[in-house]
DNA sequence: AACGGTGCTATTTTT
DNA sequence: TAGCACCGTT
């Protein structure tokens, strides 16, 4: 492989140092993707190094995917014999071999951080804790900040003993763990833990895993945290073929663990460790990488260093004070819209929209809708989290380990089958004064004394449904399964007849899921329940995210991080949201949020946009905020503000700005943007070209200005009142009220 | 057992 | 504003 030709100096370095320690300092659009995939294409063609031996740590499924695409582009299917794959996801692989030797049995469930708080609130209750003392968000983070550093609950209530509050919690971290061990379940942070708790308990199975990866690759190393940090320490102690990639000033969740001094200190761990900086920058134009370069050199704790690029300056970069949030948005999709006109060249995936919070992504969205501008949102609320999802999956989670009690108690009464929760409680209290699990309990409940017979009744009907399921378990493929959950327990029936608004999206996402679980069946190699619960679990949004799909993308900063964009928004530029409040006066908080900067202004590639409003909306109070100071740290000679509309809009008196649509109005006409919506005040309802009343039929076409066509597929009439479902073909499915914003009969 | 009302709280989240 | 958790009523 001519790796000279095709890499640079620095690169080339990278790429052949395959003994010993090695830390590569990589700069944002370094390259380093590159680097790491023919290093390994290297190691394997040249070199003849076994695929087997190889590991390769990364820390999103999606980074892991890629690479493993770009390197079986080069070696072909010996990439299959490869590990790459996250931190989590390897930890599972090798304790679902060896987890027996911790007292697990090797089916266990991973619980998500909503079996978590439940979890957590079970154990508060037992030990009489007060929610208004301590809340269980403060017991969750301890306790996960404390496995994140390798602290067991003993150690944890030892160190305490003077602190009466901290000794609480660390009751609270026992009494969990003990209840984890029990449902046969560990949380995202013990699947770590409990590796590096067996590596350091059992040399022979560490040795193992120490003779098999002669070779150690990580990425995003700044991101590890010190339970990650030891895992790989661990691994490598055997052949000290360890190379870890990062980037100081790209730490990001140093809230959540994550220790820069990880890469900081590499040299220091690894005395004869060799050092290769990237700082030749291939993704943006100078100016954008010069502003970058500006806002970090403020931070004081990182490891200097200055990205150059041979790229042209490009333009400036662009700043627009907003008056409000409503207006940001607009402005961003007028952008984006004039753009395009002007530039043939340009699609719509080719912009990215950044915030520092989800919540701010509902301005975006409605001005999109509006502006009629395809859009997605990576982040917020997961298909995975919402209700009828989580439901079904605790039915699969039950099925695949019946000791999981949380799973249990979140099914054993939906649908509704009259298993109240004063019922429940008398199966858990006899259950604890056995020490059983309560699916032992409900298999036997005669022997609950203090039961109705009614209750009684109920749960027998329900065992009788559960075991038939987990007799199909390994008949059956994952999808019928769900197939039969929805039918059997009457789950989907009972979705159909209730008057609930959202209940057709509900049935949506349920066939999505079963489309979930045939697709999972087709592409994997292990099809088994538990293999499809682990896949769905250790899934996050930014996986699925589809580079190829036209449409503008939403996301928050930490999300973008590792993408890269032609044109990027970034919203909110104000100091209180990014910063963020906490931040203003932690310098610590500071730096963080700043490194978070410097990754939002790193992802543009020929434009970048930074946006702020003068009031906006924040948890239902008008506040305002002045420009974010990170702007402020940009050099004058590289940006500019956006003149658009400014003189026009600087002739508006205050009291107006509430008036959206009116502002919205005049910019579009003057832009030649599509015909604004939502102007209701013009629309006259009674005027022919509108639906009827009595022309409201379902299973007709509509036309909503907002969300365009669509099909009516419910009518429900309450008095006066109409409540519409629609099925837009665009949109999705809206439930709207007639006569807010007058539909068109197509 | 089930439903509806009130009041409280509020980043970022690779897994 | 919105989502939820808890409480009291039917």
């Amino acid at each position: 492989m001519d790796l000279k030709s095709l890499l640079n100096r620095e690169q080339y370095e990278a790429a052949t140092t395959i003994d010993g320690p090695l830390l590569i300092l990589a700069g944002a659009g370094s390259g380093k993707t590159r680097v790491l995939t023919y290093r390994v294409a290297h190691m394997i063609e040249d070199l003849g190094i076994y695929p087997s031996e190889i590991l390769a740590i990364t820390f999103t499924n999606k980074a892991a995917g890629e690479m493993k695409d770009r390197i079986r582009g080069l070696v072909g299917n010996e990439v299959e014999g490869m590990w790459i794959s996250t931190f989590h996801s390897s930890c599972v692989r090798i304790l679902r071999r060896e987890i027996d030797k911790l007292g697990y049995n090797k089916n266990f469930a991973i619980y998500d951080s909503y079996d978590q708080k439940v979890l957590v609130k079970q154990c508060m209750e037992e030990l009489d804790i007060n929610d208004k003392d301590i809340t269980d968000r403060e017991i969750i983070n301890k306790i996960s900040g404390q496995k994140d550093i390798l602290v067991s609950p003993e150690q944890f209530k030892k160190e305490n003993e003077g602190n009466f509050r901290t000794n609480r919690i660390a009751d609270v971290y026992l009494l969990y763990q003990k209840k984890l061990k029990d449902n046969n379940a560990l949380d995202f942070d013990d699947l770590i833990y409990k590796t590096v708790q067996l590596f350091k308990d059992y040399p022979e199975v560490l040795g193992f895993y120490q003779r098999k990866f002669k070779y150690i690759m990580v990425d995003e190393y700044q991101d590890t945290n010190r339970s990650q940090y030891e895992f790989i320490r661990l691994l490598a102690q055997g052949y000290k073929n360890i190379c870890v990639v990062g980037d100081d000033d790209q730490c990001i969740y140093a809230w959540r663990g994550a220790d820069v001094k990880n890469i900081l200190d590499f040299e220091k761990d690894y005395p004869n460790a060799k050092v290769i900086k990237l700082e030749q920058n291939y993704r943006s134009k100078g100016n954008i990488l010069r502003a970058a370069n500006d806002v970090i050199s403020n931070n004081t704790y990182r490891k200097k260093k200055v990205l150059r690029t041979e790229n042209e300056n490009g333009d400036k970069i662009k700043l627009y004070r907003a008056y409000s949030d409503m207006d940001e948005g607009r402005y961003v999709a007028f952008k984006i819209k004039d753009i395009l006109a002007r530039d043939k060249g340009k699609q719509y995936k080719d912009f990215a929209v950044l915030y520092r919070t989800n919540a701010q992504s509902r301005i975006f969205e409605d001005a999109f809708m509006k502006a009629n501008i395809p859009y997605r949102i990576i982040g917020g609320l997961k298909f995975y989290d919402r209700k009828e999802i989580k439901d079904i999956m605790a039915y699969l989670k039950f099925i695949n380990n019946p000791l999981d009690d949380i799973s249990l108690k979140r099914i054993i009464n939906v649908p509704k089958r009259s298993i109240g929760d004063s019922t429940v409680q008398k199966i858990q209290n006899f259950a604890s004064s056995m020490e059983e699990s309560l699916y032992n309990v409900i298999l036997d409940v005669d022997e609950v004394s203090s039961l109705s017979k009614r209750s009684v009744n109920s749960i027998k009907k329900f065992v009788s449904i559960i075991n038939s399921f987990i007799k199909s378990r390994d008949k059956v493929p994952v999808s019928s399964l769900i197939k039969e959950i929805l039918d059997i327990t009457g789950y989907l029936e009972g979705l159909k007849d209730s008057e609930e608004a959202d209940n057709v999206s509900r049935v949506e996402n349920l066939k999505e899921l079963v489309s979930a679980a045939s697709e999972f069946e087709a592409v994997s190699e292990d099809t088994s329940l538990s293999a499809f619960l682990e896949k769905v679990t250790l899934v996050s949004d930014i996986d699925n995210f589809d580079e190829d799909a036209d449409s503008v993308v939403l996301m928050t900063v930490h999300s973008a991080k590792g993408l890269e964009f032609p044109i990027v928004f970034m919203v909110g530029m104000e100091n209180g949201i990014f910063p963020g409040m906490q931040s203003l006066d932690n310098p610590k908080e500071m730096e963080e949020s700043r490194r978070l900067c410097y990754v939002g202004i790193t992802r543009a590639k020929e434009q970048l946009y930074m946006t702020s409003a003068e009031t906006r909306r924040v948890f239902g109070r008008m506040v305002s905020y002045e420009q974010s100071n990170f702007i402020d740290e940009i050099s004058r000679e590289l940006k500019e503000y956006d003149t658009v509309g400014k003189s026009r809009i600087n002739n508006f008196p205050n009291n107006v700005l509430n008036n959206n649509d009116f502002l919205w109005k005049k910019r579009s006409n003057s832009r030649n943007l599509s015909e604004p919506s939502g102007v209701s005040a013009e629309k006259d309802i009674s005027s022919d070209r509108y639906l009827k009343p009595d022309g409201i039929r379902e299973g007709i076409k509509v036309r909503h200005s907002k969300f365009g066509v669509g099909t009516i597929v419910s009518v429900s009439r309450n008095g006066s009142d109409i409540k519409l479902t629609i099925v837009f073909d665009k949109m999705g499915i809206k439930n709207l009220m007639y006569g807010i914003v007058p539909l068109e009969a197509v």
